[in-house]
RNA sequence: GCCUCUGUAGCUCAGUAGGUAGAGCAGGGGACUGAAAAUCCCCGUGUCGGUGGUUCGAUUCCGCCCGGAGGCA
């Protein structure tokens, strides 16, 4: 008998029309939606992060959304220690949990239960030692080259380093760091992957049969937000910087922000950087997690929604 | 109408002193466990405009035809 909390989890590129379908789909469930969005967290960041609208969160409660200041540094630790949190309570009230977003790494995470605690009794560096031993290693990457890092890695860590390209500077620097913690980053991985997943989830997942439609539609959308002001959202970003001066939609433009003339071009490198991310989210689902794909270039929003609260009722009601 | 240049990958172009071709961008695939909208890895066959000819062999040389650009009238 598997009595673990059951959630709907709704994914696919940007663009792909997640927002809609979830709040939908939250209340034809009596649902209510959380966020699986590493940018949408960010209080401010709302034309560029394409965010649901007052209306959107007034219909149905969202949660995850809104949630930090966008100077603040933010992490899937984080995230899914808090999200967590709000499912069981959803969940405890007798409604269903329908988390939605673009995050891979956060939806996973959290669907699995990935814990990122060290243990009680082990040594756990403090946010500013952490950061000061990050740099320290980042100097060293840049001076003694990538090879010998990653043998120091390998060296330290073989687990980690056997899954890590000595080019990935982020990842040697992030290993080398948990090497000098309690546990490696390589027995922490394989004690999460082993366990059970914490949620009994079911995946819908939207995406185009023609990948030209998907792109015409981030276009379309970028143009769209130009309108809306993301100018001023980037002028305002970029003085604050953190963990949210990563989203796209905002660094492509600073440039424009000096020199007018260069907005076209900077547009479209917003467009591209948008369009590769939809890809590296459809690459993320499609091999992480079992979804039952929706293809909006064959199926009307209506129909989607007809057959996924179909099975999402016999998931949560009729099962075991 | 005449002269010159030009037509090669989705785009911009390189190249073969005749042995069916390669860069950048676009694009595709993949990895991913405390930064993830981040970070990283891999991937280049296309009637070389069409058609005849020379040749063992033509995208490459020659003729004609069809596009495009410029110049002269």
């Amino acid at each position: 008998m598997d009595n673990r909390t059951k959630v709907i989890c709704v994914v696919g590129p940007t663009a792909s029309g997640k927002t809609e379908i979830a709040a939908r789909l939250a209340r034809e469930l009596g649902g209510e939606v959380v966020g699986a969005d590493s940018m949408q967290i960010y209080r401010g960041l709302d034309i560029g992060t394409a965010k649901p609208t007052e209306q959107e969160m007034l219909e149905v409660p969202h949660y995850m959304i809104n949630v930090v200041e966008p100077g603040e540094r933010y992490s899937v630790a984080r995230y899914v220690s808090e999200a967590s949190r709000v499912v069981d309570e959803i969940a405890s009230r007798g409604r269903v949990p329908v988390i939605a977003g673009g995050t891979g790494l956060y939806i996973s995470s959290l669907v699995r239960g990935f814990s990122f605690e060290n243990g009680e009794k082990c040594v756990t560096m403090d946010e500013k030692t952490v950061m000061h031993v990050r740099r320290r290693l980042e100097e060293m990457y840049d001076r003694f080259g990538r090879d010998r890092m990653w043998r120091l890695l390998r060296q330290r860590d073989p687990v980690s380093a056997r899954g890590i390209h000595p080019n990935d500077r982020k990842r040697v620097v992030r290993a080398l760091e948990r090497s000098f913690e309690a546990r490696t980053k390589g027995e922490a991985d394989a004690e999460n992957r082993s366990q059970q997943a914490r949620y009994n989830a079911l995946w819908f997942g939207l995406d185009y049969r023609d990948r030209a439609l998907l792109y015409e539609r981030i276009n379309r959308r970028v143009d769209g937000m130009l309108q809306a002001g993301v100018l001023d959202e980037a002028r305002w970003l970029r003085g604050i910087g953190g963990t949210a001066a990563q989203a796209i939609g905002y660094k492509e433009l600073y440039p424009a922000l000096d020199d007018p003339a260069l907005l076209d071009e900077c547009v479209e490198v917003m467009k591209r950087a948008t369009r590769r991310y939809a890809k590296r989210q459809l690459t993320w689902f499609r091999i992480q997690e079992k979804v039952t794909w929706f293809f909006r270039d064959e199926t009307c929003t209506d129909e989607i929604l007809r057959v996924s609260t179909g099975y999402a009722r016999n998931f949560l009601y009729n099962q075991q």
